[in-house]
DNA sequence: CGCGATTTGGGAAACGATTCACAAGCGCGT
DNA sequence: ACGCGCTTGTGAATCGTTTCCCAAATCGCG
């Protein structure tokens, strides 16, 4: 990626290291369970105890979206969870559309997690004729073959991929070409894409393996302490 | 995490970065590929581009494993592959629990990847009644009250969560008190475990919200350059 | 058999992220 | 008005990851 960290002056944020914005989604969650429990302020050391970081880690981090603790006291919380929205771009209402409605994309268009969140679900789009014009949550779910209409008139600027591998390329180049810059990407390939696109892709498969090789590991000192 | 990196003289076994473990996966898949494609042999460069990182990083990451590579040549697939397998811990097959068998867990369920990469999903477990003893992907959903001995009889290693948010630590303390050291949570939370436990998390609203964070970005740089 | 083309493996530098440690700021009680 | 205890914000140190770069190993060819 060819970025430009901190264009100088604009409107109050710097630059916000890749790590640092993956937590300030957890960040943000948690604030906003405490301001339900109409907590009003919280330290950094509550607040990255419940988000499972270290609270320097969780100081620093905010401190890139700029000075917004009061020392001696803590965050406000209503302010924080504001200015963490602001600083994702969760104060537009981003529409998303969802391309493979297959299983994973039947449970995806019935998560709720997605329209509390900011997001709205625009379109179910899906290339199987016999799944096509069927209703999904409610949804209809409309023809890949006009894919390009969709994208324009629903204004969807994220779109989330759960179609099978094989298509999955294909479909991610015609997104492209229509201007959707932000993907989101279930299919187990890696998605080739100009570099002004972001792709994150989640793989449930390497997740898994991921987690067997701790086991092994785990399996080999257990050995290694019996010995 | 207090793990002893590099237990001295084990198996060929070094300490491998975390970072590589996570994208050991992603070349292992690559490498199937490969394989079927009749390819024999294959070079760092090739397998970088498809695994769609720079090759000086393979190299280094495969490295870790030992010296499986030929220099002037390049790696043969078939070997490569099975050290890698044999690194995450594949070659022996993992017992898979799944917990909360709503969308989500149903669309899991049916998730081809799972038993293609040595993994069995060994039972379904939800805490509805309504749903207990149905039967969903061939397979029978079965009482969470008998989450302890399911898991004890299946030899479950590693568990994962797709229950509400609310169930989901109760769960977790659970299956922890049973020995599973291994949890993949899906469930928005974050967990609190033992330092032994290894707990990954997958979490969709997360990802749209990074993905939102980069289009404001890109937004407010297209800005910028109109200016 | 020796040479050039190729490709790995790994030391070392560059980079980025995390943790440490503490000065500066704030509120409260007196 | 002042001092004390608490908590933030941040420079500096540390740690882990990625990239650079080149010597060493291998192959194919003349």
């Amino acid at each position: 990626m060819t970025v430009q960290r901190d264009a100088g002056a604009n409107g109050g944020a710097r630059a916000v290291p890749d790590a640092t914005v993956a937590r300030l989604a957890t960040y943000l969650r948690v604030l906003t369970a405490l301001g339900e429990d109409a907590a009003t302020t919280v330290s950094s050391e509550e607040l990255a105890t419940a988000a499972g970081v270290n609270s320097a880690m969780l100081r620093k981090d905010l401190s890139f979206l700029g000075s917004y603790g009061i020392r001696g006291v803590g965050y406000d919380v209503a302010t924080l969870t504001e200015e963490i929205a602001r600083t994702l771009g969760l104060t537009v209402h981003r529409n998303v559309a969802l391309i493979g409605i297959g299983n994973l994309g039947q449970a995806l268009a019935g998560y709720a997690g997605f329209a509390s969140r900011g997001f709205r679900i625009a379109a179910l789009i899906d290339a199987d004729p016999a799944r096509v014009s069927t209703t999904v949550q409610g949804m209809a779910v409309r023809d890949i073959a006009e894919l390009e209409r969709i994208v324009a008139d629903e204004h969807v600027t994220i779109a989330v991929l759960t179609t099978p591998a094989m298509a999955a390329q294909d479909v991610c180049d015609r997104l492209v070409a229509v201007g959707v810059t932000s993907i989101l990407n279930f299919a187990p390939v890696v998605l080739g894409v100009p570099g002004h696109v972001d792709v994150r892709k989640v793989d449930l498969a390497a997740e898994l393996q991921i987690l067997s090789f701790h086991e092994s590991r785990k399996a080999l000192q257990a050995a290694e302490v019996a010995r």
